[in-house]
RNA sequence: GCUGGUGUAGCUCAGUUGGUAGAGCAGCUGACUUGUAAUCAGCAGGUCGGGGGUUCGAUUCCGUCCACCAGCUCCA
């Protein structure tokens, strides 16, 4: 006699076992008829799970986020069902719920076309609309490898293969497709509704680019149509935001065949970078580091020596000389322990914090560039802190106020706090992992930040946070990072003198807040849709003249305000006012100042702002202060 | 690097039974001297990504290299 605890608290008996369904129903039609899943206890289950003894439930409708999971996970194996039943050779594999949406990939003799992502949705909506019942069964390890050896599903075999347990499998068909999978699905294909195929593309069988490639089918779904609906509007702006288009449009940057992966900036985006570089050494030297530069191009014996020749030599730019390797810096380290092993450092120095905007080039895969977000030439805004053990936790709590404050500055709030921890691949003991791990583990809890564990994602020298910020579309992007290493400094011979007159090995901390330039500018153009704040503008003001009459007057505006450090720009061409306001509102200037008779004869100023707000008529003076408070806003924020 | 796709004027894009190319915007020239998101007219602009092959003839067909795009792998 079962007792179901419902969300609200109220309690239903049953005087038998009762399914989920059942349940949904004793409470309304309406309610049956929305359920795609159960919850009982914490665990989500089928629509026909059976409950006999007394038990929570909430019931999952497609509203619920879990219930659209649900119907993706669901959507996943209709994708398959309706690929098999029009080519009956391609074998299935594995068809997981990714975020929006979900994918399956496909062994087939041939890649999957545009045109049979249509045929396949038009199939799947056919299936959906013929309501299939979808149905759970257990079998046996040995029932089920006959099962698929029987249909070809050789990955399939596999995969039970490589599940440890003796425990019976679970199988969900509808109709005469049937695949390996633990559930829970809707209770019929009717249920998924707001659906559509996305893309094609080869995925590599288990991730491995060892292994044969397969055919991955990409989809998205949702609970109704209306989320759908707005699913692909969302996709559709955030293309619009796209740095390339923006860059181009706004003549920031480019990129040529010649320099594959390598940016050409222009005055604009000069301007910009310029701006952000200036910006964070001032942060810097607020922050007590020293900043440094070091050589572009080092000899093959120091990457040697720190380790990275083995273990990246494919990935870095190699030249040479009068008969010696060199290799074109891939990463600054190793040059900062070289000016940190410059005269002889006592504990007094430490922490020692040396910063370098750090010119780097890595020889990435092909596939892997993207735009300003992946390149082969970039600048870091590295430094490394050099420290004791004891100072660690400190120095790394230090390092996230600073980072914090930076963020702040550009506008983004919301950050996500990751601890990569120690990879399969490594140098140093155990023992210094554990105590690395642990520091860092400490500096975020004593801030009381909220972090999830990459377990085997730290570099090979040292475990790291790494920072992601959130961007307006909600998209996250991995900038900061702040990695403890034990090793290099004692690979390069880096020692102080300690308190008790001996000489010790110092720790070393690489971080970064920005991660690259290029990177960083690529994800502001997209948050801001090339409308930057005033701060960061390449151009702050336009002033603009109505006929020839007002140049002189202009000239004289634009040079009081480039003496006082604003970015102007003087537009005196022979056109309309709208003409030139239209310009320049496109381009995101983010104000315009109008100036014909009238403001000649006051000596004022007709401002506009981009958002094609008026804000009357000022004085000089005016503009100046709204100009300096702009610029105020971001220490303020 | 792997799988698939794409590459035509500065930009955005048309261009099918293979006969050496077009539009809009931008540019230039001239007229217009203008009050808050595009004034009008004219002109010029391209070895159709590179180098091969097939063909009387290739932007078009074939293979190759390069770059870019999507995804996978990688990311010190």
């Amino acid at each position: 006699m079962p007792v179901i605890t419902l969300p609200d608290g109220s309690k239903r008996e049953f005087s038998n076992p009762v399914t989920v369904l059942d349940v949904a129903a004793d409470i309304g039609p309406g309610l049956a008829k929305a359920a795609v899943a159960g919850k009982v206890d914490g665990t989500l289950v089928d629509c026909s799970h059976v409950i006999d003894k007394d038990a929570e439930l909430a019931i999952v409708t497609e509203r619920d986020p879990e219930g659209v999971e649900v119907i993706r996970h669901s959507s996943a194996h209709l994708l398959a069902m309706a690929v098999q039943s029009i080519f009956p050779s391609a074998q299935v594999t594995i068809g997981p719920v990714i975020e929006d949406g979900f994918y399956y990939d496909f062994a087939f003799e041939r890649p999957f076309t545009p045109d049979d992502l249509v045929k396949i949705e038009e199939k799947m909506q056919e299936l959906s609309d013929a309501d299939l019942p979808v149905t759970r069964s257990l079998m046996s390890r040995s029932e089920a490898v006959e099962l698929f050896k029987k249909m070809g599903e050789e990955y399939k075999v596999e995969i039970i293969a490589s599940i440890p347990t003796e425990e019976n499998l679970s199988f969900y068909s509808q109709g005469d497709f049937i695949d390996l999978c633990r559930g829970p699905h809707v209770p019929s294909t009717g249920k998924i509704k707001a659906f559509k195929l996305t893309k094609v593309a080869g995925a590599y069988w288990r991730g491995d680019s060892n292994n044969a490639m397969l055919q991955r089918i990409y989809g998205t779904a949702w609970g109704n149509k209306k989320d759908l609906k707005a699913y692909l509007h969302r996709i559709e702006e955030a293309e619009k935001r796209d740095h390339r288009k923006i860059g181009k449009k706004l003549g920031l940057f480019h990129m040529q065949e010649e320099a594959p992966g390598m940016v050409f900036w222009h005055s604009d985006g000069w301007t910009l970078y310029q701006v952000i570089e200036q910006y964070m050494r001032k942060q810097l030297r607020k922050h007590d580091y020293k900043e440094i530069k070091t050589p572009q191009v080092v000899e093959r014996t120091l990457w040697e020596k720190s380790g990275h020749w083995e273990k990246f030599r494919d990935d870095m730019f190699t030249t040479q000389s009068e008969d010696r390797d060199f290799a074109i810096k891939p990463m600054n380290c190793p040059c900062h322990v070289q000016v940190f092993n410059q005269g002889l450092r006592s504990y007094r120095d430490l922490p020692l914090r040396l910063a370098e905007f750090g010119s780097c080039h890595r020889n990435e895969a092909s596939g892997a560039l993207h735009g300003l977000m992946r390149v082969r030439g970039f600048t870091q805004d590295d430094a490394h802190i050099f420290c004791t053990e004891e100072q660690i936790q400190e120095e790394v709590g230090k390092f996230i106020d600073f980072l914090h404050e930076v963020y702040a500055d550009f506008g983004f709030s919301e950050i996500i706090y990751k601890l990569s921890t120690r990879p399969e691949k490594r140098v140093g003991s155990d023992e210094i992992w554990d105590k690395s791990e642990k520091a860092l583990a400490d500096a975020l809890n004593a801030k009381g930040l909220p972090w999830d564990e990459l377990p085997g994602e730290g570099a090979f020298y040292g475990p790291k946070v790494e920072f992601s910020l959130k961007d307006c579309l909600g998209r996250l992007w991995q900038c900061g990072t702040v990695q403890v290493d034990f090793s290099m400094p004692g690979r390069l011979g880096a020692q102080y003198v300690s308190d008790e007159q001996v000489r010790k090995t110092p720790v070393m901390l690489h971080r970064a807040i920005l991660g690259s330039f290029e990177r960083f500018i690529g994800i502001l153009i997209e948050h801001y849709e090339g409308a930057f704040p005033s701060w960061l503008a390449p151009t702050q003001v336009a002033i603009l003249n109505i006929t020839d009459k007002q140049a002189d007057y202009c000239k004289k505006i634009g040079e009081i305000l480039n003496d006082k450090g604003f970015r102007v720009r003087l537009d005196l061409r022979n056109e309309k006012i709208n003409y030139k306001i239209r310009e320049h509102t496109l381009n995101r200037v983010p104000f315009l100042a109008v100036v014909g008779d009238k403001e000649v004869e006051t000596q004022c100023l007709a401002i506009r702002t981009r958002q094609g707000e008026d804000l009357g008529v000022m004085s000089i003076s005016a503009f100046e202060e709204l100009l300096q408070n702009e610029e105020a806003k971001r220490s303020r924020s």
